[in-house]
DNA sequence: TCGTTGTACTTGACATTGTCAAGTTGTACT
DNA sequence: AGTACAACTTGACAATGTCAAGTACAACGA
């Protein structure tokens, strides 16, 4: 979280945190050792521990970290050319597919407790911000809050759990023969873009309309 | 997966699994130690290893007992007051939430290798093909096989993910205030289910639902 | 009845792990 | 010059996953 006021050489930390990330990529979450990763950092076995503390406070940088890149991929969406809701879909799926590491700890509050650390809870509110103004964007803004919760949580239900499926799942395996893994992936996100596209005219409040 | 040809006194490998599943269900999967659970069954701490090889042995295990219990619960659902869809929905949701322990593992092949092991693969498909009949239900089986498997993967996206987010993401921490997790559990499937059926009319397949 | 075989474990050992405690080195400021 | 503090390193310890070797006991063929 402390940046370290006067680092001369090489930023350990940052080693540290990429040797981490490299590794749960690799190999999972669980098989994150913190001497391995000292090792790859080229650094002593203590080292990690100076600045993260313990192996849940890795955990909680590379959520932070994590969740701060996907609500600048929220922003950083360009809407010009297709809907909110699938620049959405298509954003946090690549997200996830080009941040696996990230993607494997920033959802599970078991291993890295988004609650206890201060920047990791910021980082995933700033996140579900953008993700309430994508909602915004596709339902419009005059719909009370509690209907728009509920479409928030049903789109990220939606892509969180294509992205699960895909990244830590079963589902590469369950492919029809002749179907790619990323046009099986382009196919779902089509569809749920436009049964949201249906749900949304059907509430009657998408833009082109009333 | 043999169930051992004599058991003369109580079956040490059912206890050795429970031990297991209870602590997956408390602490998570990653902090699972073969101790632990050994000493929990009141064994050997190496009992576990005769019956599942290896840490990953009892992950498959779980893994292949979760698959089974979920084909069963999808073949169970009563379709007689809800829709297909949403009694999926249901179906699902409940099975990971009561299940909490199976479901942890069993979509995880990093650390069970689904594939690896014979009878996880074999149960997972069962389970895949219960999904593959729900779908139909829904929107005919005279569609084409393709957009059936479009269909599945995407109806299995959101019942997986509003399930993933609800037991191990922060979804729980972003409920509004005034609303239960489970009345936002069920509002969400509402309007999932409420999607589905929208474009399973519009595709003109559906003989006639609310 | 005896020996063989196989299952169901237990005991022992070892390298590796997470983490606490105590150094050590260098830079910054008084 | 001296103090303080960050940025590490080295050392130690209990706990873990897993290999190797043992023990107990039922089933079965001779």
């Amino acid at each position: 979280m402390v940046p370290a006021p006067h680092d001369q050489h090489g930023d350990v930390r940052r080693l540290v945190l990429d040797a981490a990330i490299a590794i749960i990529e690799s190999d999972g979450a669980e098989s994150l050792s913190m001497r391995e990763v000292a090792r790859r950092a080229g650094v002593s076995h203590q080292a990690p521990y100076h600045y993260f503390g313990d192996r849940s406070g890795i955990f909680a940088a590379i959520s932070e970290e994590g969740f701060t890149f996907l609500a600048r991929a929220f922003r950083d969406v360009d809407f010009s050319n297709t809907s909110p809701a699938k620049a959405g879909f298509i954003a946090y799926l690549s997200f996830a597919r080009n941040h696996v590491g990230h993607f494997r700890v920033m959802f599970r509050q078991d291993i890295c407790g988004v609650t206890d650390n201060e920047g990791t809870a910021t980082a995933a509110e700033s996140a579900f911000n953008e993700l309430l103004q994508m909602v915004a964007r596709t339902i419009g803004s005059s719909v009370d809050p509690k209907a728009a919760h509920t479409f928030a949580f049903t789109m990220w239900s939606q892509a969180h759990g294509l992205a699960t499926l895909v990244i830590d799942g079963p589902l590469p395996q369950k492919l029809l023969p002749g179907v790619s893994l990323d046009d099986q992936i382009d196919e779902v996100i089509n569809l749920c873009s436009h049964m949201v596209a249906l749900e949304a005219a059907e509430m009657g409040l998408v833009p082109s309309h009333s």
